[in-house]
RNA sequence: GGCCCGGUGGCAGAGUGGUCAUGCAGAGGACUGCAAAUCCUUGUACGUCGGUUCGAUUCCGGCCCGGGCCUCCA
């Protein structure tokens, strides 16, 4: 195996990946809110790091890997939204959950080791809001409970921001009960109505931010754990505060080694966001294409980087992968039957491993590609081609891809009429025997603008593929 | 204002101090009734101005343009 590089926002630099201990390996990612269904710009980290979540399998092994991946069920903007629908919180939470891990599954996301919420360790928060009022590095004011960020003065690492910077930029009020402008809310005071949990300090809810430190240690055990993930917006002041807490509250150096944050899905160059209202959401786009096809088009750019949301850049994504499941299709892999297994390719696993460089894995995917249709076409090597192609198959799997049933894919999907596409294939059939090339042409053309190829074999018979969704 | 990204061929999108990304689209060819699929071939690409260097798209600096964080956000 390759050694494993990523690029660690705390020193922003690509560093090799070393694990505390190989035999446990430990990743907590930001999941999200549940108040309104995820967009496409939500989708990234969920795969990303489910890209790193198989990798880091393939390398540790299976066992060795503990990746926690929370939903936060408890936030103002919860509260908001259940009240703005008529429905009890716990209605809205249960409802969109349930739709989120829908999605993840449409995605091929694997089940992550641990899928926490933030209500169910509600009493881990308070113990560790607890330990930091008792160390000094928070206080009690107006029946809020405040994380004092003077007690940390190293605070500012991750976002390379000091306290002094963070303040001058502020563009919002500071609330009069903060000691210091740069203070955050570890706790808040629950008026009657709103959901509120019995502390010390009075019957409350906790502040964004606590809920990460309580389910990261409590399902990830001592600090610092391995990597900690999340998208570039997550840097400040999220996973900053994070650290604060789990760092004073444990007096610990580190939270966790490695951060790795992904960058933004644009539409039409800017962010999208809930808040510019730009969203495709991931149902929605579901509608379009298929779940692999979302995926694929993700992994198209490298995760850094942005990447432009386009209906064309799915549609790209999504003919991609049916030349890749003619592929399988071709070598007689992806089946029912098929419980073949090969090993990934070695470029193929030294570009995922160079801080998940999947444009380049992808690059290599194309170039198996090639190989088995130049093999099995060209030279007429099924045997040859096949063992290529197990190669493909296997590096594709790693980055979640191919796990429909070619025979599904290429013909089964949505909106397809195949009886009445075999009846136009047998007509064609008719008139080439009469030697009616215009009629013949006429059929194929028009199955080709509903995004159906045919493909006249040498025996006589002709088949086809549905290369796009028909929509 | 502070901090941080990015500007690559028609489009998408990697990467590199001096021979190749890759995909889509386009052109030519093999194959074909013609095509399609598939394969092969093909394109004076690296925002701009300077600097370092034998040599820079790649390093350094200025500038222009776009985006992000500093408030909820993946």
């Amino acid at each position: 195996m390759p050694e494993l590089h990523l690029t660690n926002t705390l020193t922003r630099t690509k560093e090799r990946f070393v694990p505390i201990d190989p035999a446990n390996v430990r990743m907590y990612v930001c999941g999200p809110t549940v108040y309104q269904r995820i967009h496409i710009g939500n989708a990234r980290p969920i795969i990303i790091f489910d890209i790193l979540f198989r990798l880091l399998r393939q390398i540790y092994g299976e066992a060795a890997v503990s990746y926690v991946r929370n939903i936060t069920d408890i936030d103002d903007k919860i509260i908001d939204q259940a009240k703005a629908n008529g429905e009890p919180i716990e209605a809205l939470t249960a409802r969109t959950s349930e739709a989120f891990l829908a999605d993840c599954v449409a995605l091929g996301c694997l089940s992550p080791s641990h899928q926490p919420r933030a209500t169910a360790h509600i009493e881990g928060m308070v113990q560790l809001i607890g330990l930091l009022v008792a160390k000094g590095h928070a206080y009690e004011a107006e029946g809020h409970v405040l994380f004092s960020v003077p007690s940390m003065p190293d605070y500012g690492q991750l976002s390379n921001r000091s306290r002094d910077e963070m303040v001058a930029g502020a563009r919002v009020e500071v609330a009069p009960y903060k000691r210091d402008p740069a203070d955050f809310i570890l706790w808040k005071p629950s008026k009657d109505g709103q959901p509120g949990w019995d502390s010390p300090w009075g019957r409350g809810r906790p502040g964004w931010h606590i809920e990460c430190s309580a389910m990261a240690e409590a399902l990830l055990g001592p600090l610092p754990f391995d990597i900690h993930g999340g998208g570039l917006d997550l840097i400040f002041p999220h996973h900053e505060n994070e650290i604060a807490q789990s760092r004073g509250a444990h007096d610990a150096s580190a939270m966790a080694r490695y951060w790795v944050h992904n960058g933004f899905v644009d539409m039409r160059g800017e962010k999208m966001s809930k808040s510019l209202g730009n969203v495709l959401r991931v149902d929605d786009a579901l509608a379009i294409v298929p779940g692999e096809a979302i995926r694929f088009f993700i992994l198209g750019a490298h995760y850094r980087q942005p990447l432009d949301c386009t209906p064309e850049g799915l549609r790209e994504a999504e003919e991609t992968l049916t030349r890749f499941y003619k592929v399988l299709e071709l070598t007689g892999l992806g089946g029912p039957d098929d419980d073949e297994e090969g090993q990934p390719a070695a470029e193929f696993l030294a570009a995922l491993s160079d801080d998940l460089n999947t444009p380049r894995a992808i690059a290599e995917l194309h170039g198996l590609a090639t190989r088995v249709f130049t093999a099995h076409i060209q030279e007429r090597d099924p045997a040859g081609a096949r063992g290529i192609a197990l190669t493909f198959k296997a590096s594709a799997k790693l980055l979640g891809l191919l796990n429909d049933d070619p025979a599904h894919w290429l013909r089964g999907r949505a909106g397809v009429d195949g009886p009445r596409i075999e009846a136009l294939i047998e007509e064609r059939r008719a008139a080439r025997a009469g030697r009616d090339f215009a009629r013949a042409d006429a059929i194929r053309k028009q199955l080709a603008d509903e995004g159906v190829e045919l493909e006249d074999r040498k025996d006589g018979t002709t088949g086809w593929v549905q290369k796009r969704s028909a929509v």
